[in-house]
DNA sequence: CTCAAATACGGCTTAAAACAGGGGTAAAGA
DNA sequence: TCTTTACCCCTGTTTTAAGCCGTATTTGAG
């Protein structure tokens, strides 16, 4: 499991969609504006999380994305699968060919690290995440929210 | 937090080093051979870790590096942070001024997921990561540790 | 029916970081 | 004095991040 900014601007995207999910297709150029990421990148990373089946495309003008399934039922560790791709770091590449001789010590210590980190990102949704944004830190955030959604729907 | 190969290796070179603790100061030639990682590379990493006080080093035949501390005063989170500047991934760089008007929505959300998995990684030492190569998968990593520990002592 | 605009889609290019190799210098011990 | 080691810097290669442009597809207007 690695942990990058492009696993991070992906998730942001993917919240941003989240947020807006059951109002129609959401557009790049839509999801760039709001989250200050720049549109190329974002074509880039969609073009992952679609072939990962993360999300779905609706071409030609009122086109955009949408979930592929329920908000529920996607983890963050699944989005950063998918934009992220393999890289085990430990020599061997993830098989257990690695002790020849001596080496690899370090295969059971990543696994075990992978494992831990990987379970937390696998047992947050973006369900959960929306639900976060709503509850918590009630003064600022969830007022905001609100606005933009509003916004949104009228435009 | 940022997990990449870079914050990989360098815990790697540390738990090779806290493995032979007490028994002198460790070459970089040595942590090279045992561990694959190039020498120039490790020269790179360890100059970070010493200017973060978490290695000192010895010159001259029979020098290399020593750990700075006990192993279990060392975590790996400290390690990380060592060699993998800063990097926050929130669009406002850590700081709250980015709600000028509705942006930065993540900023709770990465804030929150950055403390969850550094904690744990705080909570690791290096002691630990010693003590689990020792008991856990006895089968066959014991068995080798224990002859690559005779062989570098009879070296 | 045609054309133009909106949008996804894919390939290509540039920028930065990770990784690796080499050289030289300084210190310390044999 | 010679060897072993850290230490520092410069260079090059590869990988990753990020941005740019052209093409395909769909919708809507005229």
């Amino acid at each position: 499991m690695r942990l990058t900014t492009k696993g991070r601007f992906a998730v942001t995207a993917m919240l941003d969609l989240a947020m807006r999910d059951g109002h129609g297709p959401v557009t790049l150029s839509g999801i760039s504006d709001r989250q200050k990421i720049s549109l190329s990148y974002l074509e880039q990373l969609f073009g992952k999380l679609r072939r990962n089946a993360l999300v779905e495309s609706v071409r030609g003008p009122g086109g955009g994305y949408c979930l592929a399934r329920g908000s529920a039922e996607i983890s963050v560790a699944q989005i950063i699968r998918a934009v992220d791709e393999p890289v085990e770091a430990t020599q061997c590449g993830g098989l257990s060919n690695c002790l020849d001789d001596h080496r690899c010590m370090t295969h059971d210590l990543w696994t075990g690290l992978n494992k831990h980190i990987y379970e937390y990102l696998e047992a947050v949704s973006l369900a959960n995440l929306v639900a976060s944004q709503n509850t918590q830190t009630t003064d600022k955030i969830s007022v905001l929210k609100d606005k933009r959604i509003s916004n949104s729907a009228a435009a």
